[in-house]
DNA sequence: TATTGTTATACTCTATAACTATA
DNA sequence: TATAGTTATAGAGTATAACAATA
C-alpha cells in the first residue's frame, strides 16, 4: 500500500493536502465552539432577515417577549435574565418607548425603579412578531429534520449551559 | 376547579406570573436561535479564558489551524472558509506576522496574491495552542455528557449549515 | 452604604467603498 | 475588465466607570 499524502507529509500547497505540521491539530468540522458560532450566525442571518420588515432585531425581539409574558418587572431583572448589562438596556428600551411598543412605569414600592410594560399597540405587535418567529422556527425544524431533533438539540445546548459553574 | 393566573389574566409583577398577553409568545426556552447564541458565548468565554496566557483570540486560533493543516492557501481563501471578509483579514494576518506566528509569501504564479504559511516558531506555538484546546474541548465534552453526545450535537448544528441556501 | 437607572466612553467585530498592482 | 490585497471608515454589540436619585 502507498502511503497517503497526510502520512508522507507532502502538502501541494492549496490543495486539500494536509501538511505533516497537522500533527493534532484540530480540523474545523471537529471544533464544537466553531460549529455553534457559525450556526448560530446562520440562524440569526435568517431570523434578521425574517424580522427586517418589522425592523426588530433579535435582542429587541427577546426583551418584548420577556415583557409580554411577564409585565411588570424591572429594567435590571429583564436586563439580567438576558445578559444584557444594564448600562445597554437603556438604549435598547428607549428605542422600544420611542417606537410606542413598550414603557416604563413608576414602579409603586421602589422609587428607583421602572417597571415595564406592553402599551397595547406593543401587545398587538408581539403578537404578529411571534407568528413571524414561529415561521422562522418551523424553517429550522425542518432543516433539523423535525420536532424531535430540535428536542434534542435544546437538550444538548442546555448540558453546555446548565451548573454555569462547575 | 380554580382557573390558574396565566387563566385569569392576572399578573403580578416580578413573579412567575404568566399574562394573558402571553398568549402564542414564545419562552425564551424554546427559541432555537436564543439558546444557540447563550450556548456560543458561554463555549467563547471558556475559550476565551483558556487562551488568555497564550493572548490568543478565537479567529486567530482558527487562522493558525487552517494555515497548519494547509500551508500555501491565499488569503482570501484562508478567509473564505472561515466567513471573514478579506479585508478585516488583513489586520487579523498582521497581527499573526508580526508576532512571527505565520507569514505571507510571494506566491509563484500570481504576483498579486500571498501564499501563507507557519513560521517554525508557529508550529511550536500550533502544538501548544491545539493541546490548549483539547483540554478546553474535552470540558464541553464532559459537560455535554461523553464523545456520543457530541456527535449528535456536531451532527445538528450540520444540518443547521448544511445547503445554505434552499 | 448599596442599588436603579443613566450617561459617556472605549474596544471589538463586522460591513462597505475605494484604491493599487497585478491578471 | 476582473481579482488579491489593502486602507479607511462606519456601524453594531459589548464592557467599564462614574454620577444622581433613592433605598
Amino acid at each position: 500500500m502507498t502511503k497517503n499524502i497526510a502520512e508522507t507529509g507532502v502538502a501541494r500547497p492549496g490543495q486539500d493536502a494536509v501538511s505533516v505540521v497537522a500533527q493534532g491539530i484540530p480540523t474545523m468540522n471537529e471544533i464544537i465552539g466553531y460549529k455553534l458560532r457559525r450556526a448560530q450566525l446562520f440562524v440569526f442571518q435568517d431570523f434578521i432577515e425574517s424580522f427586517s420588515k418589522m425592523k426588530l432585531r433579535p435582542a429587541e425581539f427577546s426583551v418584548l417577549a420577556l415583557i409580554a409574558r411577564t409585565p411588570g418587572q424591572k429594567q435590571t431583572e429583564i436586563a439580567g435574565q438576558l445578559g444584557i448589562k444594564r448600562a445597554n438596556f437603556v438604549a435598547l428600551m428607549d428605542g422600544l418607548e420611542r417606537r410606542g411598543l413598550a414603557e416604563r412605569r413608576k414602579a409603586v414600592g421602589d422609587k428607583r425603579s421602572h417597571s415595564l410594560h406592553l402599551t397595547p399597540e406593543g401587545v398587538r405587535f408581539a403578537q404578529k412578531m411571534s407568528a413571524v418567529w414561529a415561521a422562522h422556527e418551523q424553517r429550522l425544524v425542518d432543516r433539523l429534520g423535525g420536532p424531535e431533533a430540535r428536542d434534542t438539540l435544546l437538550a444538548l445546548l442546555d448540558r453546555i449551559l446548565d451548573l454555569k459553574e462547575t
